[in-house]
DNA sequence: CGTCCACAGGAATGACGGGCGG
DNA sequence: CCGCCCGTCATTCCTGTGGACG
């Protein structure tokens, strides 16, 4: 079969790239041995962690910084290097249990998590989450260690169900005799800490880390080390990687943005046979990521936030208001024959629109003409329109408009 | 300096689909 | 198979608010 043959051909060619030496160091998700210009953060949340060597429950952590700015980077990084130490000197026992709130974004998916890394297996749905809780402190007590909650981007967590399970588990410990259990919460929203029951913030932000973005220099240091482990000689020039950290530097000092457009870029020099990553391939990459962003939101969006996105698109990408953007969605609504939703939940929508960041939805206060929010969609609405071309129900309306 | 616009966004609720324990 | 539970999308009702206008 063709596509076997493809498969096959593209792991070879990976295995002899002329391009990469090791493409993982680029991933998001790579935890290198060495993370410059975050050696103090390193060392804090080290010598917060430290009791746990003497069976005791350390401070539970919270840790704030923009996207990119290495906090799961280093929380993982320590946390790895805590439990290595711990095998090493058979240390009192020590479990970590690392969740991400984006992805498990419910109480019931973040405690079947936990159960998880506990070795209790739990449906991913059918029972209560109180069974799950109650099955969690079961093998907690079995266990009888210091267990770490880690909840990455712990805001989306908080946002869709509110701070209960965040109570429960800085509280769990009145509830348990043998184990001991500390949080670690990330985010990097700032107003975070506001929204939170008075309690639970106390609780908390025993202790806070901050992480600080990293500037134009930093970022090449970052992609300098990191060039050279994933490149092979020669095949990179200083001057791209620059143009890289520049780029990154534009956008709030965002090291995974940055590599990623190394890595992408790379991707697309290999498969054009060009034997070097010029600055014309990342241009390339930073279309495709967009293009590639646009694709996940519209993959993942309910009917009408597709619909939604169509509006503003055929709109040329900018509203004064959601009013105006309802009223042209209505429009838009009768035309496909579907019944309207409420403002109320198109709302909603452009706010999760806002934070798939795909458009940017200021709040303006326009004084005597009402408060409301300034929509501009982030990228080209032509990469938005040709995405939806073959959304079914509405692709035909794109490829009407394109007629014009 | 108070009013009042045009919403933002919280809270409660429900319909519906899907999965599990008993 | 039933009853319970969860997640998702949506509605209804609601309180809160920055700042131009009068």
């Amino acid at each position: 079969m063709e596509l076997d043959k493809d498969l096959v051909f593209n792991v070879l060619s990976r295995a002899t790239s002329r391009i990469f030496l090791n493409r993982e160091v680029l991933r998001p998700d790579y935890i290198p041995d060495e993370l410059p210009h975050r050696e103090a953060q390193i060392e804090e949340l080290a010598q917060i962690l430290s009791p746990l060597l003497r069976g005791e429950r350390p401070n539970n952590v919270f840790i704030y910084g923009l996207t990119g700015t290495g906090k799961t980077a280093v929380t993982k990084y320590v946390l790895k290097k805590v439990s290595e130490y711990v095998v090493k000197l058979s240390a009192p026992k020590f479990l970590y249990s690392y969740v991400n709130c984006r992805h498990e974004d419910t109480t019931y998916r973040v405690l079947a998590s936990l159960a998880s890394s506990l070795g209790v297996k739990v449906p991913f749905t059918g029972i209560s989450t109180a069974e799950v809780y109650s099955r969690i402190k079961r093998a907690l007590e079995d266990y009888g260690g210091v267990f770490i909650v880690v909840l990455d981007e712990v805001d989306f967590l908080v946002k869709r169900v509110g701070d209960d399970l965040l109570y429960k588990l800085t509280r769990i410990n009145d509830e348990l005799v043998r184990a001991k259990v500390a949080v670690i919460g990330i985010t990097n929203d700032i107003k975070f800490m506001e929204r939170l029951d008075p309690r639970v913030r106390s609780s908390l932000g025993e202790v806070e880390i901050v992480f600080p973005p990293y500037d134009a220099i930093q970022l090449t240091d970052i992609l300098r080390d990191r060039a050279s482990k994933a490149f092979r000689d020669g095949v990179i020039d200083d001057s791209v990687i620059q143009y890289c950290a520049s780029i990154a530097a534009k956008e709030h000092g965002d090291a995974r943005r940055a590599l990623d457009l190394l890595r992408v870029a790379g991707e697309i020099a290999e498969r054009s046979g060009c034997g070097s990553v010029t600055v014309e391939h990342v241009r390339k990459a930073r279309v495709k990521i967009e293009r590639d962003m646009v694709t996940e939101v519209i993959r993942t969006m309910p009917y009408h936030g597709k619909v939604v996105l169509l509006t503003i698109a055929l709109a040329g990408g900018k509203f004064n208001s959601t009013g105006e953007l309802y009223i042209r969605y209505r429009e838009l609504c009768e035309v496909l024959r579907t019944e309207a939703v409420t403002q109320r939940r198109i709302s909603d929508i452009v706010s999760e629109l806002e934070m798939l960041g795909i458009i940017s939805a200021r709040i303006v206060s326009r004084g005597r003409y009402g408060k409301t929010r300034y929509i501009v969609l982030s990228v080209e609405p032509s990469t938005v329109l040709n995405a939806l071309a073959g959304e079914p129900r509405l692709g035909w309306i794109v490829k009407n408009a394109g007629d014009r």
